[in-house]
DNA sequence: ACGAATATGAGGAATGCACTCTTATTTGGC
DNA sequence: GCCAAATAAGAGTGCATTCCTCATATTCGT
């Protein structure tokens, strides 16, 4: 009942793509720098987020990886269930090949209901606020000035 | 981000007892065998369920299980929490010691909400409520007369 | 052709899940 | 006291998943 680590990642480089200017091309390497995470891991984890479509990667030369669509068109629930599958948070929810109970057992209501709550609220946000309020947040944190993007800027540690 | 098959089986175990006259003493094999759920497992269950003081178990002969509270005073909450320790979404829920970025980030806060909301759910009801609940609409499914209890009697086939 | 980047697939160690099995220990009835 | 019926406790097993690493392509700009 808890979100896996390359979901974490997954949402982490996400967001990093998301608070950067439309189109951007960045590095994996760069991404796995400063949010540590383990590089070969994260390129994993990248080349799902590319099958399930939320980015596009480029090889060769100056490649590197961008959103696919704009960041206020992207929830967590996108990142989280192109990494990980779709969320269930119960087995009888998923059909009734998994428990035959679901058309008279209560407690399969609870877990609609459980389910519904959570993905609603996964959803309630795009990418593009979470990044924008996440950086603002940041600068507030270190007291620097306005305008400089933490999350771009490698000689910053953040940790 | 999935309950496990512990955490179902002490549900549909905790939901027979809260389904009985407060006090009645059951033995494990007769839930096990009602509600499919193999017997050494359920024992292992149960016995996590006694420790968190959820149940009372009997020894000896004519022993058995019988619940340690009113059902009226249990949640889902309190039997997924037995079993599978304190619910925590994200890692970066359990404390400082596993995010290093909680005090800006943005992410963190739609996972408190989620979590809080989950939870919130999972008190909602309590066990009375959802045994019968449960037991009324299994009557309804299968016709039966009013007043027979299909989850003590042995000879109905619960599939 | 070269070098810088991602893609891909084969692992691999560690952990957790879903159990089983065995050996106590307790209790009530004879 | 003894036996049968019940839970207690703990070891152990098989499998899947998680969280990675590594080696080897493949692609593209220059």
């Amino acid at each position: 009942m808890q979100l896996t680590l390359t979901g974490e990642y997954a949402i982490r480089a996400m967001i990093h793509l998301a608070s950067l200017p439309e189109g951007t091309i960045v590095q994996i390497s760069q991404i796995s720098e400063q949010w540590e995470i383990p590089d070969n891991f994260l390129r994993k984890i990248t080349a799902q987020l590319s099958k399930a479509g939320l980015i596009f990667s480029h090889r060769g030369n100056a490649g590197g990886i961008q959103l696919a669509r704009p960041a206020e068109t992207l929830t967590l629930l996108d990142v989280i269930e192109a990494v990980e599958g779709k969320i269930y948070l119960n087995k009888c929810l998923i059909g009734p090949q998994f428990c035959s109970r679901t058309s008279w057992c209560a407690v399969h209501i609870v877990w609609c209901e459980a389910q519904q709550a959570l993905k609603e609220i996964l959803t309630r946000r795009s990418l593009a606020e979470l990044a924008a309020s996440t950086i603002s947040k940041f600068e507030q944190y270190q007291s620097l000035p306005h305008g400089s993007s933490p999350l771009n800027s490698p000689s910053q540690s953040i940790s």
